[in-house]
This record gives structure tokens, sequence and C-alpha cells, in this order.
DNA sequence: AGTCACCTGATT
DNA sequence: AATCAGGTGACT
């Protein structure tokens, strides 16, 4: 007791667009780049894995026998899940979780160690899952079957069915915390810890508030911000990806509060805080979101 | 509804 | 050596 709290010293460099956790902008980047890079066309010759924790519940085995063969026809996404849509009606569906990044390398044998799986394409390339801290998973079989595994997703922010009725229902239903609801995969497909903290802090709504207790007036109003926060990443996401050699500021999406523990509000000039929530940092400025 | 496990690199 | 980061699924 006594001291007051100093502000930690921030050595951690800020997070950019190259290294940021990969949720619906991120996510949308990596399909992108694969349909850039044509994937649509090669067949796959093999699949391998190390790890069973890659593929669980399934076996590597499984998944190999279930795309060996088949033509990739398209990238699709569905939240955060990334489908590889194969011929004969498979696919292959991929979670990125934490640190995971989906991407073609020219030669299998130059994967790098953090390669968690593995498939080779019938034109000497390979796509790769690669992830440091091995969350990310793979399955594969029946289209219909790995629909089924990400079923419980709900609407995507960027399309025309994500209205002002649908996030005023969900929240009406839900004694929640704002922050906690707008992660929820079932209520709104891809927002993450960062997203959900950058809309809220954009539209003026303090993360603590209980969803059902919100206006309609300011549930649209975040529904407003959602669609842009989201549309604006996707968009310097997608300019960052496709010159590699610009990665930072200038291409970077700025994040007005995630990270910025301690730092001055952009729009007030205050403290901008950092409190756990659901086991989790939220970030926000108790000033500027009520 | 809240907590832990899954992971590993960075930080303290 | 211990803690933190965080998406998700399993658990209580």
């Amino acid at each position: 007791m006594g001291a007051r709290q100093v502000p930690r010293h921030r050595i951690r460099q800020r997070i950019t667009v190259d290294c940021r956790l990969p949720e619906l902008p991120e996510v949308e980047a990596v399909r992108q780049r694969l349909v850039d890079e044509r994937i649509a066309g090669t067949t796959i010759l093999s699949f391998a894995a190390e790890r069973p924790g890659t593929t669980k519940p399934q076996r590597p085995q499984e998944v190999a026998k279930a795309v060996r063969g088949r033509v990739v026809e398209g990238m699709r996404r569905r939240g955060k899940h990334l489908f590889v849509d194969l011929s004969g009606g498979y696919s292959i569906r991929v979670h990125l979780r934490m640190t995971g990044n989906l991407r073609i390398i020219p030669d299998v044998r130059l994967r790098p160690a953090t390669a968690r799986g593995w498939f080779v394409l019938d034109d000497g390339r390979a796509l790769i899952l690669d992830d440091p801290r091995a969350l990310g998973t793979i399955h594969a079989g029946r289209l219909d079957e790995m629909e089924a595994a990400a079923s419980a997703v709900g609407v995507e922010p960027l399309s025309d069915a994500f209205t002002d009725d649908l996030l005023l229902g969900a929240a009406r239903r839900s004694k929640k915390p704002i922050k906690t609801l707008l992660m929820d995969q079932r209520a709104v497909a891809g927002l993450g810890n960062i997203y959900a903290a950058e809309a809220l802090f954009r539209a003026g709504i303090d993360p603590r508030r209980e969803s059902r207790r919100i206006s309609a007036l300011r549930l649209r109003r975040l529904r407003v911000e959602i669609v842009r926060v989201l549309a604006d990443a996707v968009q310097s996401t997608r300019i960052a990806y496709r010159a590699p050699g610009r990665f930072g500021e200038a291409d970077s999406f700025p994040l007005l509060v995630y990270d910025r523990e301690g730092e001055k509000c952009g729009n007030c000039g205050r403290i901008i805080r950092r409190i756990p929530q659901g086991g989790r940092s939220t970030y926000f400025c108790p000033h500027c979101q009520r």
C-alpha cells in the first residue's frame, strides 16, 4: 500500500495488422489470399499432421482419407471458420483459434517447424496450417457434416441478415454484459476480444452494461459501428496482405482502445482502463462509454 | 453462468 | 519461475 500504481512501462510492440489475432477480418484476409494464390483447381494428394490435437476428435488418417484425390473447388468463410470446399460434396473446415495461419508454401519439404497440418497439392505446392501455439484445428468430411459442426454460428455481421431487429432481439434475450454477448459466436459471427471492444468504444457503450438494458437507439448505433469497424478492418487487412513490404502503421487499422491501458483516450483524453471480463481483458474509456 | 484446459512465446 | 495472451469446448 502507499505506493500509487505506476503505469507499467510499455515494451510490448503494438499489435499491428500482420500479427493481429484472427477475428473475422483476419480470417477473411486469409481466405482472399488463398483465392488470389489460385488454390482452386488443385488436387489434394495427401494430408498429414503430427499432433492428434490438430484434428481432434478425428484422426489425421481420417482427414487424409476424406481429402485424398479431391479437387479444391473454392474457399468460404463462416464466422471464424474457413471451409476449403472439395469435389464430390466434401469439405475441409479449419479454425485458426489464436495464432493460426492457413497458407500456401512452394514445397511441403520447406514447411516450418510450426506447421501443424499439411496438404500436398498436385502442382507441387502445399497448403499448411502454420500455428506456433498449436491450438488451430482441421477437420474434413462430407460438406454437410462440416457445416453442421459450425451450425451454432450466428448471423454474419457483414451480411444483409444482420439487421437492427436481430441485434435488438439477441440483446433483449440476454442478461450477459454486452461485450460478452458480442463475443458469443451464436449471436454474431466473427467478433472476438479486439473488435468487440473497438465497436463498443465507437458506439459509446460501456462493455459491462447488461445487454437487455440497452436502448434500441443505442443498439442501432452499435450495429452500425460493428459493421463499420469490421468492414474497415477487412479493407485495411486486405491491402496489407497484398503489399507485404508495407506492413505497419500506414496500412494498419487503428485500434482506439484495445491494448491501450493507461493511455489517453483519443476522444476525451481520459485514461483508458483494462478490466477482467469473463476471464479476458476488456479495454474501454469509462468516460466515453456509458 | 462461471472456470478450466488446450498451447507456447513473450514478458515480468 | 510464474504469469499472461485468448477462442472455444468441456466441465461444474
